[in-house]
DNA sequence: GCGACAG
DNA sequence: ATCTTGTCGC
């Protein structure tokens, strides 16, 4: 069948305009981990049994933000897998008839119960990327001990989620995600690895990232976008790419739905550019929000 | 010091 | 994340 939707603006990510935060704070150490002033790991040892309240310490923040930095040292940034994407035919790279497409898209959310903010529903589902059909459907309600913060989610979602995609491995080989679509940032972020990023390099899987609000990063604003955004006539592109003060590139402002003032953030998790991420997610927009998430 | 802060 | 009321557009 044919979707009405995939007759939209080919998402390609070479004409797009820029989204430059205000050239004034430049600052070179753009990924030094500047980490918070809070982080002063020393007294916390005389409330062991006296806080039984799931905040985080300043020394747990500590040691969050060094297992970031040390699995972003396996991150990869670009295309890394078997697969090349459908429909493309002779625009993708032209390849003889053998290769493997991609078919199995992933993805992972998770939802908390209004009355008890710690009761959550993780849960992994499946589609057929040509047909945009729910192939597999997984969850898992847990209780989470760790808060959230911003800047640390993975620490409180990856685990129940990473525990969802190793049973599909291992249980439904058949129609393993070739791709996971995370809600939630990748690159965007402020050491540059959220929870896209996380999971897929524990996971080991390709990974987009999706925001549904931006994180204010190196100097991007919500207003800054918004204002490009608009400023762009009606047929213009609806891409915009999220380059900070320092001159990064975090992910773009994707406008997945016409006139719609409400972008959403695609950065890259993990094996995978920006370029193809942006392709793979504007074929699976039906409405705001990519299908898989 | 103040504001910002994915889900 | 979750809740809430209303409103605009096809």
């Amino acid at each position: 069948m044919l979707r009405p939707w995939a007759s939209r603006a080919p998402w390609n990510l070479p004409e797009t305009c820029n989204v430059r935060a205000s050239p004034s704070s430049i600052s070179a150490s753009f990924l030094s981990d500047r980490i918070p002033m809070e982080a002063r790991a020393s007294e916390e040892g005389e409330e062991a049994a006296s806080s039984p309240a799931p905040s985080s310490s300043s020394a747990e923040v500590n040691q969050w933000i060094e297992a970031q930095n040390l699995l972003r040292r396996r991150l990869i940034e670009r295309d890394d897998f078997p697969w090349k994407l459908p429909g493309g035919g002779a625009a993708e790279s032209g390849d003889a008839s053998g290769g493997e497409v991609l078919k199995y898209v992933g993805g992972v959310d998770m939802s908390f119960a209004k009355d008890d903010g710690s009761l959550a529903c993780a849960t992994l589902v499946v589609l057929d990327l040509s047909t945009l059909q729910v192939v597999y459907e997984d969850f898992d309600v847990v209780r989470l001990e760790v808060p959230y913060v911003p800047g640390f989610l993975a620490f409180r979602e990856a685990p129940v989620l990473l525990e969802l995609l190793e049973k599909v491995k291992r249980s439904a080989k058949d129609i393993c995600p070739q791709l996971i679509m995370v809600d939630g940032n990748g690159l965007l972020h402020p050491r540059g690895f959220g929870l896209a990023c996380h999971l897929g390099v524990l996971a080991d899987l390709p990974t987009i990232g999706i925001g549904k609000n931006l994180h204010h990063v190196d100097g991007l604003t919500l207003s800054g976008v918004k204002q490009l955004l608009e400023a762009k006539d009606n047929f213009s592109k609806d891409l915009l790419t999220l380059t900070g003060s320092s001159g990064r590139t975090w992910g773009v402002a994707m406008r997945s739905t016409w006139n719609t003032s409400k972008p959403i953030f695609v950065s890259i998790g993990h094996r995978i550019s920006l370029q193809t991420a942006v392709k793979v997610v504007g074929m699976t927009c039906k409405y705001r929000v990519p299908e898989p998430v």
